[in-house]
DNA sequence: GCGCAATCCTAACGAATTGTAACAGGTGGC
DNA sequence: GCCACCTGTTACAATTCGTTAGGATTGCGC
């Protein structure tokens, strides 16, 4: 999967320089522009995943440009501008736009929304459903764990709480009574019990020595912890 | 088809009630809610098109319950917040959130946002008879589902309903109930069995494993997920 | 090390939930 | 009427997942 391409397009070289060294060290390709007639010859060869555009613009109106990218082309826009009057924006995303950010603006926070607006449209290049760990690829998008080999182990909507609970926090105590809050179990009572058994039936899948459990470690008296080096995806 | 269901999670009554009726008057259905214990009960009977969530909840971590309904659930979630400070942001996009609308806020530019939201999520709104999945082209004009080789397969009405309700909102839960409600199905009694059947039928069609389905899973005790990658056009 | 209580593991059970084959009534075309 | 198809109902199979119970492990005092 190749990283998504986000198109900037701003008159001011010092935002585009700004925006585009934040959006690359987030792992974005990107493309700038400072003038709307360049930006739209650029369309006929490239389809951006996202659109920065300033409203400002020297050569076009940036309404006019936001209206047809987004309803007409379909594109993802978020807009940013000066312009902080609420009428502004709720024009800018009646006629569109996904987003409207106001200048001056915190790169992290354009990323960020950046991030928010793509993980839907491509849930894969942003990640949040699958997982590496010690030679296992978790889907939790299809339920499924997936080992060097390519071989499957499904596994049910209960264990996959408690794995995905283990691959959020790995390398880090998370007490019982945490679990229980976090897996919505009522407190107390015998839920504890079914949280052991849960955690037992994901051990098998994972073929954990039961002896000498490798990824899921019992701290005894205090909780459990995820061993397991985890990079998302 | 139906106003897009707009759910208000606010500790405050005063801006329940003037989200609630800013929302109603721009034509969505809404949903107030005080305590996110509440909130999630109801989730098991509906399925909100969009969650407007305050952070500031006075029973539960707003930022978890965020986590788990926009991550884990699929849920389309705007998060209102008093706290202003860049980082707050980030970090509530980051959890999932498809937005972040800070506090004195104008309620023109709040139905703005949950529109812009929406345009996307729900692109059928806007009358599509045709949506594209994982390979497949659903034609409900026709009543046919079209492989990669072209190859037809009719669905009935019945089947079309199921099929239209998933691919309306793809990867995210929908609960029996939800979906008795949207098929018109009086509740309760034994029509759940004919959910089922609808379901087992539409899989067959789609060439699901029983055992292990790719596209539409079952969340055991709580309703069913659509995980393909929809477009409409 | 030994004994004991607290804690944890897990096989086995069973209630609840879900899947689906088979059946039956309904509808419409011919 | 006959036939094909749609669709809900029934009955039983399969799955999920909490509970139970007994065994294993750990921590601690001696």
């Amino acid at each position: 999967m190749t990283a998504p391409l986000v198109t900037i397009l701003d008159d001011e070289a010092e935002i585009r320089a700004m925006l585009a060294s934040a959006l690359e060290e987030a792992g974005f390709r990107t493309m700038s522009f400072s003038r709307a007639s360049e930006f739209e010859t650029a369309l006929k060869s490239f389809s951006p995943d996202l659109c920065l555009v300033d409203l400002s613009l020297p050569d076009r109106d940036g309404l006019t440009l936001v209206h047809r990218l987004a309803l007409e082309q379909g594109a993802t826009v978020i807009i940013i501008s000066g312009r902080a009057q609420v009428q502004d924006r709720v024009t800018g995303l009646e006629l569109g736009a996904d987003d409207y950010i106001i200048k001056p603006f915190d790169p992290a926070e354009v990323v960020a929304r950046v991030r928010a607006r793509l993980r839907r449209d491509r849930p894969a290049a942003t990640g949040g459903e699958v997982a590496r760990f010690n030679g296992w690829t978790a889907h939790f998008d299809r339920f499924a764990l997936v080992d060097t080999e390519g071989q499957e182990t499904p596994f049910s909507h209960a264990e996959g709480e408690v794995l995905r609970l283990f691959l959020e926090r790995p390398k880090r105590l998370i007490s019982r009574a945490a679990m229980q809050e976090s897996l919505g179990g009522a407190a107390g009572e015998s839920f504890d019990r079914a949280m052991d058994v849960r955690i037992s039936r994901l051990r098998q899948k994972l073929h954990e020595d039961p002896r000498n459990p490798r990824l899921i470690k019992t701290i005894y008296g205090a909780g459990y912890i995820f061993l397991g080096d985890v990079s998302w995806e």
